[in-house]
DNA sequence: TACCCATTTGCACATTTGCGCAAATATGCA
DNA sequence: TGCATATTTGCGCAAATGTGCAAATGGGTA
């Protein structure tokens, strides 16, 4: 695993591992459709400026895409990537063991 | 996901959202033997005293055991427990949709 | 005992981070 | 156009974080 590699899960990892950011994320796991901020609000103790902050860096880690819609903007989690880079993680953690290449 | 659980996958992803910190971890991870910390130190650019500081939180977030040998202490990664945390996430992340218990 | 080596800890410092507030911006609607 | 609502941004602040250095600690060895 090169250093980009490791640079960029550390970026994904870091945006997840804050608790007003996971839980806006296990929010948007639990909607099967897209949210707006000020709902997203509800769930983590924060004001709008600040979940409007936390969405942006979601965003930039890939974890969340945007959709606008009129004033509102819709915020989905984008299930597959996310999910799939936590297991790449897992899986080099659980199988890798003296194997230099992987 | 109840609150407490949130705020304890978090932590542990924060511990791992640090880059040198996750060097770490992959150090520990292609080694199926346990390692040192001066032998940790050569895989991140930071000093001694920094990487005893990373280790000591890897091991409060039960990511890495410590075993006292002699004058050095001998880190191991706990493979499946970190594994099967990040599944957990990406299991809910992937599968969940509009389930409210899960 | 005296010394060496691995590790931890206290300290200071610079940087980053998360936050609220208020102002700015964007857009829909009457 | 004028107003209401949704979101972003600038600002300042307090707390957290990562770091190196030097001293302290723990334990092996001559």
């Amino acid at each position: 695993m090169d250093t980009e590699t490791v640079e960029n899960l550390a970026g994904l990892l870091k945006a997840l591992g804050e608790v007003n950011r996971l839980s806006l994320v296990c929010r948007l796991c639990d909607c099967n459709t897209p949210q707006n901020a000020m709902c997203l609000c509800e769930c983590c103790s924060v004001d709008a400026s600040g979940v409007s902050r936390h969405l942006k860096l979601l965003s930039k880690e890939g974890i969340v895409s945007v959709e606008k819609r009129g004033r509102e903007r819709s915020y989905s989690l984008n299930r597959s990537y996310v999910a799939s880079q936590l297991r790449v993680l897992a899986d080099k953690i659980e199988w890798t063991e003296n194997e230099e290449a992987s």
